[in-house]
DNA sequence: TGTCAGAATTAGAGCGCTCTAACAGGTGGG
DNA sequence: CCCACCTGTTAGAGCGCTCTAATTCTGACA
């Protein structure tokens, strides 16, 4: 039996006989023979392979994205390969290690760096940006329509009777933070109430920190809209501390529905993106690029759904009599 | 300039000379070169990476691990491939995926396939497994130590006054469930008390369910001694609904230091498994046994610690009696 | 029985690197 | 002034596969 059959069975191809095959198949088991990737890599023109840039191996976020490229990946029979700059660590470096294995395309999932520096890195290699909304010729991006989901919170509490309706927002730089305010903004203008943001950032001791401001003042707000679910849980915290209750007092909503606000612990309201939806349509862009040799870039974002659990509730007179208007 | 050269400068070889190492890498850069690992990797006889199979995710207990396998790779000069068996699928085919790429060695957390079958497929590549102790040539183990553990949770709750301590315990086959049995077990005895486990699961569902059962019996523990951080959090959710009050009515001690757990609305009282030195130590065995050429299998039991937090606290009265003893 | 198309198999080059051994160009000692 | 020696560089084979094109094998049909 020559090289090249072994090299046919071991890729399935459909041109060598059933009884070949079975014989090669039984003479590799025998043998203990496992094909060397590296030289497949090497010797094939293609790697059917997509390199996914993980930052925070910590975020149970990611992880749910990468479920959904995994599944995709799996389904369009590619490969995937898991880059995890250390924390903080050096992501070009990290970039640079799985372009040197000559992936087909990239995943970059809320990467860091600036835009210019990404683009000049991975040339014209087919690369999508997960949760990250850049403007740049060449990536694809996939991202949570942050403005909408926004609008999606204020609009829920507005509906609960809620009017004043304060939001806890992230950092400036913070992934969409900005976009949060802005949806946050747009929905109270168009509901005729008057926006009132407090600065924070995205963290649990921001969140209660910002607990003790909103307790102190002059006119509390019945509901509060924090832009991630960690801001929230802090609140939370804070205002159990401060005498204040969720959602008697105060209704809470949060952002991203982690899995910090599916316990029934906290059980927190929130806004949840299509993490899975989000990693699937990172590889269904790539592929869709590289066989449609697509040259636009293009931009998805997702629509966010609301989770309502325990943390909110209707304002007790008012909500009823605002439903009816 | 040669091929050999370029091979030489991008090894980092002391044995070029700086004005040429300058040259090439001016030259590389004026022409985008990039080096193909494939290439490499077939080439020179070692890989000088080792894979790492991450089973779930979404568990940010291996997270840690796999930030201390990364700093450990990294001062070691290893590289470090992650494969992400899906979820509850083919462990078998994430492995072969990365034996395909032919590396030094392999780090296994916590795995679930039967022993057996592991050490046949992995051959005689050095493999290290991580939390999950089992019994097989040839495999190293890293472990926490979850008797003495358990042990550490019995003592401190029994130096705080508790006597009647309960363990609300995992499933049979869950990782650790039968060693932090047995620590509880026994130093319950050796401190005069007697043992009592109430079985469940690693899940918060467990957990609430078990609340229910503790709150009716006929004489309550002044304490619950839960198998993980899951459980306790389900505890804790439970107690809260049936009105008993942690710690003033019960005393509540988790396992696993999780994220969960040091949120400050949750800031549950834990035993912290050394999570980072756990991952260093599998990369630490692992080159090890490669370059000092060791044969015998070595486990490691690495000891936890314990984290004291908001949901225990010293029976009234009798705490102070005892401590006097 | 010969012919031929199609299916199955194989020879041989080449993927981009590393490795060994050989080679060039100084340097310094005899 | 030659030779040994060291440093720096390079030729050329080879890593284990894939790919193309050529070759062999089969069976159908005239």
């Amino acid at each position: 039996m020559s090289r090249a059959l072994v090299s046919l069975v071991f890729r399935n191809s459909p041109k060598v006989a059933d009884d070949t095959r079975s014989r090669v198949i039984a003479a590799a088991e025998r043998l203990g023979y496992r094909p060397n990737a590296n030289a497949r890599r090497l010797a094939s023109r293609t790697t059917d392979t997509v390199g996914v840039l993980l930052r925070d191996l910590h975020n149970p976020f990611f992880a749910d994205i990468v479920d959904g490229i995994e599944t995709a990946a799996d389904r369009k029979n590619v490969q995937v390969l898991i880059s995890h700059g250390r924390r903080g660590a050096d992501e070009v470096s990290a970039v640079e290690s799985l372009l040197e294995l000559r992936p087909i395309g990239l995943v970059l999932l809320s990467p860091s760096l600036p835009t210019r520096a990404m683009a000049a890195q991975v040339g014209t290699l087919p690369t999508v940006i997960v949760g990250r909304e850049v403007r740049q010729r060449g990536f694809d991006i996939v991202v949570d329509d942050d403005v909408r989901g926004a609008e999606l919170a204020v609009r829920y509490l507005h509906k609960l009777g809620h009017r004043r309706i304060l939001h806890v927002t992230g950092g400036p730089g913070e992934a969409g933070a900005a976009q949060r305010i802005r949806g946050y903004e747009r929905a109270m203008r168009a509901l005729g109430a008057t926006p009132r943001v407090l600065p924070a950032r995205f963290s649990e001791e921001a969140g209660f920190a910002a607990a003790e401001v909103i307790a102190g003042m002059d006119e509390m707000p019945t509901a509060v809209f924090a832009a991630n679910d960690l801001i929230a849980v802090g609140l939370l915290s804070g205002f159990d501390q401060l005498g204040i209750r969720v959602p008697d007092d105060v209704s809470l909503l949060g952002y991203d529905n982690t899995s910090l606000a599916r316990t029934r612990h906290i059980d927190l309201t929130t806004i949840d993106q299509p993490r899975r939806a989000m990693g699937e349509l990172a590889i269904e862009t790539l592929l869709e690029r590289l066989y449609r040799d697509r040259q636009r870039s293009t931009i998805h974002r997702m629509m966010p759904t609301l989770v309502i659990r325990s943390t909110t509730r209707p304002i007790p007179a008012a909500g009823a009599e605002e439903r009816t208007r």
